[in-house]
Parts: structure tokens; C-alpha cells; sequence
DNA sequence: CCTACCGATCGGTAGG
DNA sequence: CCTACCGATCGGTAGG
């Protein structure tokens, strides 16, 4: 609850006294929880600022709006996140050296930084991941119209990975095996289901994180793997 | 707009004169537009009534509450539905004297009615589908706690089928796969970015669903058959 | 002119 | 089924 910002603080405080906790953060860090318990249009702004003890006004003074407030939610937390695929990715092709990377690598590489971000509290834990999911299916365009610009780079990189190591599909079926195994994802972070699980054992075994990938992962395996539809033509 | 409902109509009129089109119906039929467009929370009784050209207080006396509507929209669509995919599955199982069945056939069983559905106007159209992919993720009790208990039945059997054609996989493991599939097939078919990715129409040509079908079948194929994870024990 | 808000209230709408 | 409303709350903004 106490971030180590007083360098940032103290460059910003010139006359007026500020609170050690930035109203921001703390806006930010409620709004997530209660946008991933309610969704967007059942939380209030009210809701929202009473309990992070800050006026209703002040949600409109940093942010804009309650869609852009939701809007930052993501932006704090996608982007980190996101970063570490990279990362993790450019590692194993690093490796690699020019050749097809194991498939199973580049879907660890994918989802592990979304099991670890569940699992600490400072990336928003449980609350972000189940926020992210639910996301991809919300209504109003004001609300996940952004969050394919945020997975643009990301979804490139990985489509790219993957078509080295899966030569036989073409470009587009390429983009909707991808396109599902985010859904897949997503579904199952979403859920209820598979979360319980996390959350019933969030500081004790992290192994429990470990065997949701290993559920996912030869799920997720096969269905990549697997032989390219018979074209449409064979239908007509 | 004028459903050749006279007979019914008829039947119960008795002192009130009532109008030809059920203010039942067209409540139905445009809360699950508008529901579908935006969501639950975000979607008013006011603008379902005006918009069917009934009056306020009608929601209330024929259902009891919003969240009652919601789900009378589910009631009358997912029951036939899946009423359907039991029928095709026992027609297979039938034709197969005991056999296991082919992993293709029980997914075409369990997709093909939610595609016919989804290419009706009368069973709801492309509107309920995504509706009921959407509401899989949808917060709040009042308005997901019911649907795993109408597809409870579905699930069981097509379970039982699967564990049939999948002998390798244990329990769990096929538990988690079945979870996997419905996840899948909720998000392509509740995402707006599966039509995006076909064409960048708005009111795309609804025949294109079965382009999606053709692209989602290998993949839940590939990943339902996959071999299982390995155990825990292994990584200990 | 800037910042980080405050107390109060705007016109409308929510489900019942 | 409609009219007439209720307690409360909605997202957003005024001047200071």
C-alpha cells in the first residue's frame, strides 16, 4: 500500500502538501478491482471513489472519463505484460539461432507471463487477469475497441514465431488458430472455473499455476498442430 | 412482426381485448437485440419498451424483473438447442451400435445447431449467439448462475461420448478439454473480431459462420486428441 | 498560469 | 396491462 515513490513526489511537491499515495494509483487500483468484479457499465464512478477515499471529481481530472479511467486500467498493466512475451520470445530465439522454435516454448513463452502476473498482486493479480479475459467479449465500442491495438504487437510477433514453426498452415489460418488460442485463454482466465483454483491456493503452491498449463498447454498443442481445414470449395 | 399466433391469441382472450402480436414476443424478441448489443447492465428497460412499443410496467408484470427477462431470452432458445444436439448425438450413437464415434461427428453435433441457430432469424439469429457467448463471461450472479445448469445435461452426455472416443484421457483431463471447447467455440462465436477477420462489412453475409466452423473444427479436433499432460509427480 | 482536488449540484434515469 | 410516481443513484461539471 505504500509505494516507494517519494523521488517522483518529491519533484512534483513544490508548495501544497501531497499524500504519499498517489490519488492516481489508488484510483487505478480500485477501479480494477471493481470493474473486474461488476464489468464497466455496472460500476459506478461513485462506487469507485468512495471506496478509494478520493472526491468523484478527481476520476474526471486525472482521467477524462470513466471509459478512459478503464481504458487506463489496461494501459498499466497490458503493456508490462506484453513486454515480457517479447522478451521471453526473443530469448528463445535467440537460442535458436534462425530455426523453428518448439511450439511448446512459444506458448509458454505467451502465457506465463499472464499465470505470473495472476499470481502478484503488484501486476494486479487475479482481479487484472479475470478483468482481461471478460474484456474480450464486453459490449460498447468505448470499452474493447482499444485492446486490439494492444495486443497488435504482440499478436505479430507470435504469428510470426509460430509460422516458422508451423510451415504447412497458411497466413490465415495461421490468424485463426491464434485468434482461438487467445479466446481459449482468455475463456479460461475469465472463468470462474479455473480461477478458483488460483485463488484458493494464491500464496501457498504455485505448482497449481503450473498444472493449469498443463492442462492448457496440450490443448492448445494439439488444436495449433493440427491439419489445415479442407477448403471451402469442397463444400460448394 | 405479425407471428400467426390467432389460435393462442384466442384461447386465452377473455374479457380484455389483447393485441394480435403477444407484448410477450416482441418484449423477447427485442431484448435479445438489444441485449446482445449491449450487454446486460448497460442496457435500460426503457429503451426495451419503447422500442417494442409496450409499456414500462409490461417487463415486470409478465417476467418480474430485468434480470428474469434475460434469462426467459435464454430459456427460449438454449432448451431447443441443445435439445437438438442431444438428438443428433443419439442418432449417432445409434447408427454406431456402441462404438465410439467419430471425434469429427460429435463436434459437428455439438457446433451445427448453434450455427443453424445462428442462421435463423426465428431461433434468434446471429443476435442470441452472441448473446450467449457473451453472457459466459458476463459478471454479476444474477446473470450466468443459470446457464451452466441448462447445459448441464449437454455437457454430461457429450462427455460420455467423448470418453468413448478418447480412452487415453482420464476424467479430469476431459473434463478441462470439454471446458476448453465450450470456451472456444463462446468467445469466436461472441467476438466481434471473428467477423472482423472475415470481412469489414458490419451485417456481414451470416452464411460466413460456416467458414468459421470450417476453421474452428481441426483446431478443437487437434486439441481435444491431443495426448494428456504429463503429472504433477514429474514436476516435484 | 499551474496542480490537485473540494463541496455542491447539474439534468436525467435506474428498477420497482 | 397503464399512469403516476418512489427512493436512490447515474456520469459529469460548476466556481473557487
Amino acid at each position: 500500500m505504500n509505494p516507494f515513490r517519494a523521488n517522483a513526489v518529491a519533484e512534483t511537491v513544490s508548495q501544497h502538501m501531497k499524500p504519499p499515495v498517489d490519488t492516481k494509483d489508488k484510483i487505478l487500483d480500485v477501479a480494477e478491482e471493481i470493474f473486474a468484479e461488476k464489468g464497466y457499465s455496472a460500476t459506478s464512478m461513485r462506487t469507485i471513489t468512495s471506496r478509494a477515499n478520493v472526491n468523484l471529481a478527481a476520476v474526471n481530472y486525472h482521467f477524462g472519463s470513466k471509459a478512459q479511467l478503464y481504458q487506463a486500467v489496461f494501459q498499466r498493466r497490458v503493456a508490462p505484460m506484453n513486454k515480457q512475451r517479447i522478451d521471453m520470445l526473443e530469448t528463445l530465439e535467440q537460442k535458436a539461432n534462425g530455426n523453428p522454435l518448439a511450439l511448446e516454448d512459444i506458448l509458454r513463452a505467451f502465457i506465463e507471463p499472464a499465470l505470473r502476473a495472476s499470481l502478484n498482486p503488484n501486476q494486479g493479480g487475479t482481479n487484472f487477469i479475470r478483468l482481461l479475459g471478460r474484456t474480450h467479449a464486453e459490449p460498447g465500442p468505448e470499452v474493447h475497441d482499444f485492446l486490439p491495438l494492444l495486443y497488435e504487437k504482440v499478436k505479430d510477433r507470435y504469428r510470426s514465431a509460430l509460422a516458422l514453426t508451423l510451415p504447412e498452415l497458411s497466413q490465415e489460418e495461421l490468424s485463426w488458430r491464434v485468434h482461438f488460442v487467445i479466446g481459449t485463454i482468455a475463456f479460461t482466465l475469465a472463468g470462474t472455473d479455473a480461477l478458483e483454483m488460483i485463488e484458493s491456493c494464491r500464496y501457498c503452491d504455485p505448482a497449481d499455476i503450473e498444472g493449469i498449463i498443463q492442462r492448457l498447454l496440450p490443448f492448445l498443442q494439439g488444436g495449433l498442430s493440427a491439419p489445415a481445414a479442407l477448403t471451402k470449395s469442397t463444400i460448394d
